[in-house]
DNA sequence: GAGTAGATCCTCT
DNA sequence: GAGGATCTACTCA
């Protein structure tokens, strides 16, 4: 298993990138607890042409500055005052464009999840879906910047490669307010798979 | 099972 | 001062 270079982040080509992160592992190693997911489903953000990313127009802010940074670290941030949402960023410096994950199905360390979060009922997807995936990795708001290559949270080749039938394209979700850009299809899941949110078809 | 309200707070206008 | 790259739980059927 292998730590994906800074070389593959920072190549031009977004959707090429994230359609090659379908079927890579997410690995976080905080305080020794190990968990890991192989992403199903993630979400293109194409920086200033696209209006439903933050950095629509050129906008640089104190929150989003990260995804002008060269690819390979994380943006992470909080949507609706509870959620903590997971972005790759990707291209060379002074372009921000970034992958949201929004799903990964889990591989390690199934347990500590389900306890980070803590829920009522016992529910196996945990990690379906972008606000409970950070919640699971114990992934926050506090790490956002945070460089892919370090040692305790990263993305990962196994070799593993999800057969390219299984691989589909979608328009985005949770974007209506973007216009026209809300029905381009940058979101790529695997179909049929558990972990992959929205109405399974 | 489908539809919807409420949570909750940071960020930008 | 408004609204958001979401999720849960509750209602109604």
């Amino acid at each position: 298993m292998e730590k994906l270079p800074l070389s593959f982040y920072q190549r031009k080509n977004i959707l090429l990138i994230a359609k090659e992160l379908l079927g890579k592992i997410l690995v976080t190693r905080w305080e020794g607890l190990e968990t890991s997911g192989r992403i199903v489903e993630l979400e293109a953000y194409r920086g200033v042409s696209d209006r439903a990313s933050h950095a629509y127009g050129g906008r640089q802010t104190a929150r989003n500055e990260i995804m002008y940074a060269a690819g390979g670290v994380a943006y992470i941030y909080l949507c609706y005052g509870l959620h903590h949402l997971v972005n790759v960023v990707t291209h060379e410096a002074g372009t921000p464009h970034a992958i949201l994950i929004r799903g990964i199905a889990p591989l390690e360390g199934m347990q500590i999840m389900q306890q980070r979060a803590k829920r009522k009922k016992t529910d196996p997807a945990i990690t379906r879906g972008p606000g409970k995936l950070a919640l699971a990795m114990g992934l926050h708001t506090g790490l956002n910047g945070w460089s892919l290559q370090s040692n305790d949270f990263f993305i990962a080749d196994d070799g593993f490669q999800y057969p390219k039938e299984w691989q589909a394209s979608s328009p985005r979700i949770g974007v209506d307010y973007a216009g026209d850009d809300a029905l381009l299809p940058y979101r790529f899941y695997i179909r049929g798979n558990a972990f992959v949110s929205g109405k399974p078809k």
